[in-house]
DNA sequence: CGAGGCCTTGACCGCGGTCAATGCCCGTGG
DNA sequence: CCACGGGCATTGACCGCGGTCAAGGCCTCG
């Protein structure tokens, strides 16, 4: 069960069978439609994701309007950051944007195993750091980078994106106006 | 030796006198005049630091100017995350804005440590994750509030900041240029 | 007293936001 | 089968925040 989830688990960091056979119990797989949400406004984030297939979108409201945080496809990690750390009510929504395979891994197995086995606690290390040097580069992108700028690495680095999520979503993940990206895709 | 320090980190996750014991021969004191460079560009960063007494800047160049990335003073943790993190040459230029003492923990230690001790590796976790929000939360004030909302929490978060850093740094550390930041603090 | 560092002020401008109108595509029902 | 409505994308007019460049004021220190 869960052979290649694990794999690619222990991609990050080492473990062992019997780690492998610890993180079992607290893996399960959640089949999704497109447009289904997998968090609501108000729940806590209680797991790390990842996209097993599919296409899923984090976001979230920001004075009435839906502001898009993060666009993932197959074969990435994801969780709600804040939520999941602070344990508080996530202002994120998650939800699918094809028909989706999800794959969880429960907080409170994490967080039971990482006190007790090492290489669980190392994993996550692995990927916590991870994400901290993305969010800084990330950052880094919005301060200094035109939208121009910003919509160019994107093609670069998923330019299958362009054929699976809509316009206005891209563009608010670039952090800027459907308006904005429309003329910048005119102009080329 | 450093039990105000080992304290400190203790707050974090706990830690066993075994544990404090293990981590003594990692760490070592650094006094800095004001002005002086703790960090070059280019270096790689190999310690997580602590600011005992003093305040510091972090900050790079880009297209030949200053960016201040970071301002912290007192009784704060800091690091260069993404050389840390990827071994790579620092960006990032660390320096005195006072004169500092700063209390470093090697890398090479907790590297060490934290795949048999799994108290070290805890406490890195929690360590990340506070991190990893704080850049969260970094990233959306840069994003959706206007300089001078920016400016307005700064001054409520650290009000001391304004007699110690010369506004030049503070205008580069809210994303703004020092012409900005003066128009911001006329208007008041 | 003069030089240099730091901050302020003014003139100008461009990126990207807002609002509103229009175009385009597609599914549904008469 | 076509007509209409709704969702999504484009285009235009306008504007404001904050950047750039340049000049000038004010301290401090040699």
């Amino acid at each position: 069960m869960f052979t290649e989830y694990l794999n690619t688990l222990s991609e990050y960091s080492p473990l062992s069978d019997v780690t492998k056979s610890q993180l079992e119990p607290y893996i399960s797989v959640k089949n999704l439609n497109k447009d289904d949400i997998l968090l609501k406004h108000g729940d806590v984030c209680k797991h790390i994701y990842y996209v097993n297939k599919g296409f899923i979108r984090i976001f979230y409201f920001k004075d009435g309007k839906e502001v898009t945080e993060w666009l993932t496809n197959d074969k990435h990690f994801f969780f709600s950051i804040t939520s999941y750390f602070e344990n508080s009510p996530s202002h994120l929504i998650i939800e699918a944007l094809e028909d989706s395979e999800i794959i969880q891994l429960s907080k409170e197995g994490i967080d039971k195993l990482r006190k007790v086995n090492i290489e669980i606690a190392n994993l996550m290390i692995e990927w916590i750091s991870v994400s901290l040097v993305l969010s800084q580069k990330r950052m880094d992108s919005i301060q200094f980078e035109t939208a121009k700028q910003r919509y160019d690495s994107l093609l670069k680095m998923q330019p299958e994106i362009l054929n699976r999520v809509p316009l206005q979503y891209i563009a608010s993940f670039l952090g800027i106006t459907q308006e904005t990206l429309s003329r910048i895709r005119s102009k080329k």
